[in-house]
This record gives structure tokens, C-alpha cells and sequence, in this order.
DNA sequence: TTCGGGCATTGATTCAGATCAACTCTGCCC
DNA sequence: GGGCAGAGTTGATCTGAATCAATGCCCGAA
């Protein structure tokens, strides 16, 4: 168990050279959403100005970078990795609120505080700008601005998704709907999905105990939905069933 | 129970005139978040234009003026009355994602098709704008954009809010948090609670049942911790205890 | 190769909240 | 005022998932 309570960030830190950033449009805030790149929406001077304020960074697996409550100085964006994203009640009860990877940005609070932590599921790498000079950025670039509404606005719809789930769903219907939208995610058409997180990840995030997702997991075996693989790797049977499952219609 | 399937307009939609919009800067997109104004992002000749391109629109209590996954045609501006915001499983299950009142945007969708119901609580009266022409206007009024862009943060804030409540509160805990929030809502320090929602909505809100949530009330008022008053109003007696109860401590 | 520790699985039991059921309260129309 | 319908309350019982407990699996260190 990685200490939550500091904050630190890992190994070589380092300014982004305007030629690094344009020859790799993938780092900062050229990169897109699950990879596709929106480095169209900047030229070349814009790239010379966010290479100054921005730093790339390395997170070591389990490190938490963003505190719960800690003060909001820093905006980022994940150029490699998946994160999850976190919020605690004082005796330790979890609730992760969502997983970030390539692309995503992170610590959009109008507050000054983050609402929630930030912990890395395997190696990240990262961006980071002070958010006092992403104002700035956000005023001389429209379309940055545009591109952040449109990923709010996605995960905003990916967040009442996840109420229903929590809110009215069984686990069974949750477990199915976790793993559906993961295929989606990993956009593999063969029905291997990928689950980078332990169990009590799972858990923590369908609102569930480790037992019951576990549980739930052999039962969905059991009944031919799934099969389980080596190395934290699910694949996918029978999609229409799991599907059916996944909505309720079962 | 009104009809949920059928999505109409109510009684008098007509055009906003200049004039009227001026003199009345509460109306369409020159009124703020929760009342208060953001007049100044728009002058008179933004003013001409946007009244150009909405309609404002009453809608009656219980009436579905969103209805889930039809085409996401349209986009809301709420200037009075409160709506329901909800998501629904085929099988009936429901789950409220949020409530939104005077200020309120709604339909960012980035899909075609709307990711949430929403139905009025009492009458709505709101401003209508053609999502097409929405997209002209951000061109137009980069400062509307920021503002979209707050509030979309401020409702992922909420979401995860929610999220942590979903997933990982009690019964007491989730009404505790209910009261609390909506106190804050109010911005009553007198610590009176307005309740424009049924024990139904509620309950559809906290992912629990209507029993669950009168049995909650019912226990917080024998704990001396509110008060139930006459007409759906509820007034908190002992601030501090409920908000120990809310977040775990208790 | 063995040991140790974290992660995962499976079984037995418990319990918070759902479900089923009865009843009350309130407002409204006649 | 009477009666009716929808909203809310309260009680009895049931159940899905949590909790408690034991064991298995894997991998890295000694």
C-alpha cells in the first residue's frame, strides 16, 4: 500500500524543448483523447509558448500525484498510462470516480482545492502546468478551451452513466457493464479486455467489495459469458448475453 | 404519473425581444449560475443576436421536456423552476443524476442524441436555442464558452460528489448529505430546507427506496437532528451533528 | 527450493435496506 | 362535508451483498 497522504513526483522532471514537442505531437497539449492527436489545434508558436510552461513527468506505479483536498496548483495532462481517479471518506471508505488514460486531462477544479486524488495504476507519464498559467494559455488558445468543454462534456455523460450503475444497478449488472465498457475502451474487436487494476480497484469503483466482484467474475465463467486469462486479462464470450446483462434486460 | 414517452412544449413559446432581453438581463443567456447575473459577457449587439436564436418556453409540473436518448435537437437555458435530471434502465429503474434550477444549462451532450431525461418540478420557464446555431454563437462569444466550461466543471465536481455517495454511504449518511446540499442550495441560514421533490424523487436521487428514505427522515427527526415542517419543508436543528453524520464521522 | 506477503477465490454467516403490506394524511373535486 | 387518489408513514419479512474466515495462487527475495 502506497502512502496516500504525500504527494510526490517521480524521477526525471524536465522542461519539453519546443523541437521535442513538435517533432512528438503526442506529449502535452497537442496530444488527443485515447490517442488521436488534436495537434492541429495549435501552430508552431503556440507550441514554443506551452513548452515553456509545461514539464514533463514520470509517476511511478501506485504513486498518488493529485491529493484529495490538497491546494489546486497544477493542471495535467496523461501522455502515457492509466490513472485512477479518487475520493475518500474519513474512515477510509473509497469510491473511485473514474480511470484516466493517454490524453486526458486532469485538475479542471474551479476550486482551489482538487475535489479528488489522483493515483497511477502503472507507469504514467505526464504533463504538468501551473494552472494559473493555463488561464492565461486558455485565453490566447480558443480552441484549447473548446476542447476541454468537449472532454468535460464527455465525462460528465460517462459520470451519470456510472450513477445509474452505482445508484440502481445489481452487481451482477455492474460487473458486465464494467467490462463492456472496457472493451470499448481498449477497442478490440476480439473481446479481450485488459483490466490493469487489482480487484479492490474494481470494487472500489462499482461500489462493491472485492468479494462480490470476485465472486461475480466466477459466476459470469460459470455461465459460459467470460473466460479468464492469465495476467489480469478478461475475454469476452458471449457479448449479446453479457450485454442484455450489462442493461438489465436479463 | 405524466406521460414519459411524449416531450412537448407548453403554452406560450414565443420570441425573446431585444428589448425585453435587456431590460431583463435574468432571461436566456445573460442569466448566471444560481441567480447570479453574468450580464457582462454579453453586450447589446450579442444581446440582438442571441435573442435572434432563442425561445423561451414554460413548462409545466411533471411535464418530460428531455426525453433520454431521443435527438439531441436543442439546448436549454433554465430562468425559473427547478427540473429533475434522470437516467432509466428498461426494466423501469431510475436513477436521478441532478437537479437544476434557475441558471442552469443543460443538453452539452457532444452526442446527437441526449444522454438524460429531464422533467420539470414545478413550472420551468426557460430559454430554447437550436444546438446548430449554439455552436455558431460559441464562435462568436469565447467568454460564453469559459463560462460552459465552469459550469460543466462544477457539475463533474457534483457528479463525483454523487459517485462517492452512491457508492460508498449509508442510508443516513446519503439523506444526511441530501439535506445538507440542498441547504447550501438554498443559501438559507436559517437552516430551512425547501423541498420541491417527492420522497419518490428522493429516493430516485439517493439510489435507495421512498420507504428507506421516510424511515431516514422519520430517524433523524426522533434524533432531534430536523424538524418536519408543513408542505415539504424540513428544518435543520443540529447543523453540526448532521454534517458529522453526512461525511462518515459519526 | 523454500519462505513470505499480497492478491484472489470460495464458503458460512450476518445485516442494511428492499420488498410486501397495511394504514394515515392531505388536498381536491363534487 | 364526503369521498377519492396520490403521497407519505410504519411494520413484518425477505434477500443481495457485506462481513468474517479460511485457503489457494503467484511471484520475488533469501
Amino acid at each position: 500500500m502506497p502512502d496516500q497522504t504525500t504527494c510526490q513526483f517521480e524521477a526525471r522532471p524536465r522542461r519539453i524543448s519546443l523541437a521535442g514537442a513538435h517533432r512528438s505531437p503526442e506529449y502535452c497539449l497537442s496530444c488527443g483523447v485515447r490517442g488521436r492527436s488534436v495537434c492541429s489545434v495549435v501552430d508552431d508558436a503556440d507550441i514554443a509558448r506551452l513548452a515553456e510552461t509545461a514539464v514533463e513527468t514520470l509517476v511511478l506505479p501506485g504513486r498518488c500525484f493529485i491529493e484529495e483536498g490538497g491546494p489546486a496548483t497544477d493542471f495535467f495532462n496523461i501522455t502515457a498510462g492509466t490513472v485512477k481517479l479518487f475520493k475518500a471518506l474519513p474512515d477510509g471508505r473509497r469510491q473511485i470516480t473514474g480511470f484516466a488514460g493517454t490524453g486526458h486531462f486532469l485538475g479542471l477544479a474551479v476550486s482551489d482545492h482538487y475535489a479528488f486524488g489522483a493515483e497511477a495504476l502503472d507507469t504514467v507519464r505526464l504533463c504538468r502546468f501551473s494552472r494559473a498559467r493555463m488561464r492565461h494559455l486558455l485565453d490566447d488558445f480558443p480552441r484549447m478551451e473548446r476542447r476541454l468543454l468537449e472532454e468535460a462534456s464527455n465525462e460528465l455523460v460517462a459520470a451519470q452513466n456510472q450513477m445509474l450503475l452505482l445508484g440502481r444497478k445489481t452487481a451482477r449488472e455492474r460487473v458486465a457493464s464494467f467490462l463492456l465498457d472496457r472493451v470499448q475502451d481498449a477497442l478490440d474487436p476480439t473481446g479481450v479486455v485488459p483490466l490493469p487494476m487489482t480487484r479492490a480497484d474494481i470494487a472500489d469503483y462499482l461500489g462493491l467489495t472485492i468479494e462480490t466482484v470476485s465472486r461475480t467474475l466466477s459466476w459470469l465463467r460459470r455461465e459460459g459469458m467470460i473466460a479468464i486469462g492469465k495476467g489480469h486479462a478478461i475475454h469476452i464470450a458471449a457479448m449479446p448475453r453479457l450485454e442484455a446483462l450489462a442493461s438489465g434486460d436479463a
